[in-house]
DNA sequence: ACGCTGACTATTA
DNA sequence: CTAATAGCCAGCG
């Protein structure tokens, strides 16, 4: 089973929901590391992470665990996680609505009315690229 | 502890 | 084609 590796693994927590009172590792630290894993140039989706991660039955926390990540110390690059329909769903939870699209596009993505061209093409599955 | 919420997805009308 | 509905699960009040 194509798992992730326990980011903390007993004791590399990464703490980033909760900095008070270190929480254990929460579905959001997967969710984060995913994210990070996910090369540059590339897009992935809710669902693709979701099913990563096991709950591939609700992609909504995803999403929702990007929002947490917002305030998380870890840096996620958020604006490559898109919904399955290569829209730019988030990109009114980033700090300016225009920020997301820009990112995308400074990384090689063209982004059209809000939607990455290409998608298909840019989409980089974790269950497939992050075997194991 | 219960209930609401939500950056999704798939299905049906 | 677009619109509405149901299912999903983990955090927060």
């Amino acid at each position: 089973m194509p798992s992730i590796k326990r980011i903390n693994s007993g004791t590399g927590k990464l703490s980033a929901v909760k900095p008070s009172g270190n929480r254990e590792k929460s579905f959001f630290e997967l969710v984060f590391e995913v994210a990070l894993q996910i090369p540059e140039g590339r897009v992935t989706t809710y669902g693709a992470i979701a099913a990563c991660l096991g709950t591939k039955l609700s992609a909504r926390m995803v999403g929702w665990a990007m929002n947490s990540a917002h305030n998380s110390t870890i840096t996620v690059p958020a604006h490559r996680v898109i919904n399955r329909n290569g829209m730019l769903s988030g990109k009114h939870h980033f700090n300016t609505p225009d920020l997301m699209q820009e990112l995308l596009e400074k990384e090689g993505i063209k982004v059209v009315n809000d939607k990455v061209v290409d998608f298909k093409i840019l989409f980089w599955d974790p269950s497939q690229e992050l075997i194991d």
